[in-house]
DNA sequence: ATAGAATATGTTATATCATAACATATTTGT
DNA sequence: ACAAATATGTTATGATATAACATATTCTAT
């Protein structure tokens, strides 16, 4: 009944945009294609292998309109398959897609989302709406910069960063006032 | 054998104080008791109740050296009472002490840390070691100002943050380069 | 001071998120 | 085709958090 082609994505119908921001359920099938083909040429380029299992949880990250757990992709994989999966198979495909940049985690929610610049090893800021439970992930090139100036201080060198901002997004904050 | 005092509080030795960033295991009995006695002073002023319990899970929270789980701190509670406590009390005095702004949650490390500002209600950032698991929390500014852009954009009400970089710290850096 | 309301805590059970350890299968390089 | 490396399956369990309801404590108004 579910098909690995992506004909059984969640829609969704009207989105704007802002600036360099990414809503990250701003997709058709057509993006998602393009998105999954654009991980399939970066894995090959790096010589690690997006398998199908993995192409798989990628596609069931990209089709949700928000911020998707563990145990959803889970019931997904499940669901597809026919047959139970078990946990460690969903977070191993996690972890690899973690790890080349496809995918963020979002540690406030304990969810995950694509990554909207794959391409560079990019830092993030995810801008959650409480209302509707969208994400944007954002440049936010004055944020990032303001950390690098903390890194600059010779006081801590910065590996990785966790920036979600909980509020409410324009949408909602419009549509409800 | 534990005593309510403060008295078997874990201490450290030395420690290095960069502009208006705290080490949050920067305490000694005598900064402990002040800390104690400031969050005593501003919940009476809100006419909320800093109980008994609520101030034995601060006073936990405020002796770690480091972050302390949910669990670590019912093990403590447990310890001294003699008798099994169960996360629910836990999770409770925690929930108050986050909404009284007295403690932080890291969300990226499942635990909790003081707050070294429990006046204002104030976004911070935090400097998480990956060696030595320490935390400092820093107000920061260019990244807050940074933060208020985004929101002054109008596209986004940031109402919480989780901003939490993770690398080394200046000093596991000097000590082993 | 005491009754009723509000608040806080205790208790049991369970939900949710994640990983360890080991077995099997698949792919890759020679 | 073989061995090595990589990926996946499987079982069990660990770690974090909350729902639902019972009891106890504190506050307020009389």
């Amino acid at each position: 009944m579910v098909s690995t082609s992506g004909s059984d994505v969640a829609y969704c119908d009207d989105v704007l945009h802002h600036h360099d921001d990414c809503l990250h359920h701003v997709h058709d099938d057509q993006s998602i294609a393009d998105r999954l083909a654009i991980a399939e040429q970066q894995c090959a380029q790096r010589g690690v292998r997006l398998t199908a299992l993995r192409k798989e949880v990628l596609l069931y990250i990209l089709s949700s309109p928000m911020p998707i757990g563990a145990y959803d992709v889970l019931a997904k994989l499940t669901h597809h398959t026919q047959r139970a999966a078990a946990p460690p198979t969903v977070y191993r495909a996690l972890d690899f897609l973690l790890n080349q940049g496809l995918i963020h985690r979002l540690s406030s929610v304990n969810a995950y989302v694509p990554c909207c610049h794959p391409r560079a090893g990019h830092q993030a800021v995810f801008l959650i709406c409480q209302h509707c439970r969208q994400v944007q992930e954002t440049s936010a090139h004055g944020v990032l910069n303001a950390l690098a100036d903390i890194a600059a201080d010779g006081h801590f060198k910065a590996l990785t960063s966790v920036i979600e901002i909980s509020g409410i997004c324009q949408q909602c904050h419009l549509q409800q006032p």
